[in-house]
DNA sequence: AGTTCCCCATGACAGATGTCATGGCTTGTG
DNA sequence: CACAAGCCATGACATCTGTCATGGGGAACT
């Protein structure tokens, strides 16, 4: 018998991914969790076998979760289920550790496979969003270029920016150049958008 | 019985709704889409007495499939599950004659309860919803604003929405300019974030 | 030691953007 | 009808942004 916990902030889908599992014969969820922290703290109890964490919760990024079961549970296989799949999360999602990652796209006894597969030390990453992330490629940003970026997602003004960043708004708009370049925007925002999609930022 | 249509187009989500539902006894999932479209010429055929459609499908919005439903099938009351519920969406969907309106965060005995109440004619939309939209409040913008607003959602330079729009760049500054008024932004980018966290985009 | 890359900053310039005033046109309403 | 409100446009002005040149300091690699 695998024993799982699942974690999605999602109450109705945590509860119908349980009663999907369930009807396999040899899977159990024998615990659930609706943030990454509360995760992390069941799993330290119960001890499962595969974690299946949604990668958006409310606090912890999965990702982090994933971190964190790594250390602390090395015989804890965890896996990755998302809706908005974009290449940059699966890359640091592989660098974390985790052993399996899918689109809830996928069919229910793709799921139930793919636990089953983890589970005996084996890994799956979801054929298209491999190829995506492929395709994406690497970050061509620095990290500086990434964060200040990122705090232009929001559609802030320079001068915030440079607050937020604690950096000379000339500085700020320089790094913005230089990423406007390189994603071949025509603007920062517009710039800011692609990154995101590309799962720069 | 009460006989339901389920439409997601996340497999795994759908797959385990269904699982979910069948569990109840007076319940049962008689036909499955996974868009909008598919939804509509599935419940062509198999009428159905309730459907469950989520909100974001690559094709039709869910609203749409409701307001298709409810001119072709009065019989079969539509309700609608959302990740992402937005104030200006719930008002949408009531006015496209939708009974029910709940967001993934339910527990799965309350969407069983729902799809009953909406089945016996009544209506129920989730309560945390509804104080977003009373305190959202009606939308302060101007059909074109929202257009104009709509297009700068994607960070595109102004020329470039003025074409989009068949509009004269200047008066697209004029709309963009009210609209950034209206919403208290400091910039388009900022405007158009606000508005469609509002729902009025 | 030299080279390269990143970090941070400044200054200057052109072009994009936000704001305001103004005006003509249409539509609906008291 | 008069009036208000929305739609569309133009022009002028101040400010914000994007771009480029330049330079110092630090880390990494050859």
């Amino acid at each position: 018998m695998i024993r799982i916990l699942l974690a999605d902030d999602e109450h109705l889908i945590r509860g119908a991914m349980a009663a999907l599992l369930s009807l396999e014969d040899d899977l159990e969820v024998v615990a659930q969790a609706a943030t990454g922290a509360e995760a992390i703290a069941t799993a330290r109890v119960v001890r499962p076998d595969v974690a299946v964490i949604d990668l958006q919760m409310p606090d912890l990024d999965g990702v982090a979760v994933a971190q964190s079961l790594a250390l602390e549970l090395p015989t804890c296989s965890t896996m990755i289920v998302t809706s908005h799949g974009r290449p940059g999360h699966l890359k640091r999602a592989l660098a974390a550790g985790v052993r399996g990652f899918l689109p809830k796209t996928v069919s229910s006894d793709v799921l139930a496979t793919v636990v089953r597969t983890v589970h005996t030390g084996g890994r799956y990453v979801d054929p298209a969003l491999a190829a995506e992330a492929i395709s994406a490629g690497d970050s061509p940003l620095t990290p500086r270029e990434a964060d200040v970026l990122e705090l232009a997602l929001e559609g802030a003004p320079i001068e915030e920016i440079a607050r937020r960043a604690s950096l000379s708004p000339g500085t700020v708009r320089n790094y913005l150049s230089s990423a406007v370049g390189k994603t071949g925007a025509s603007n920062r925002h517009e710039a800011a958008r692609f990154a995101r999609a590309k799962g720069w930022i």
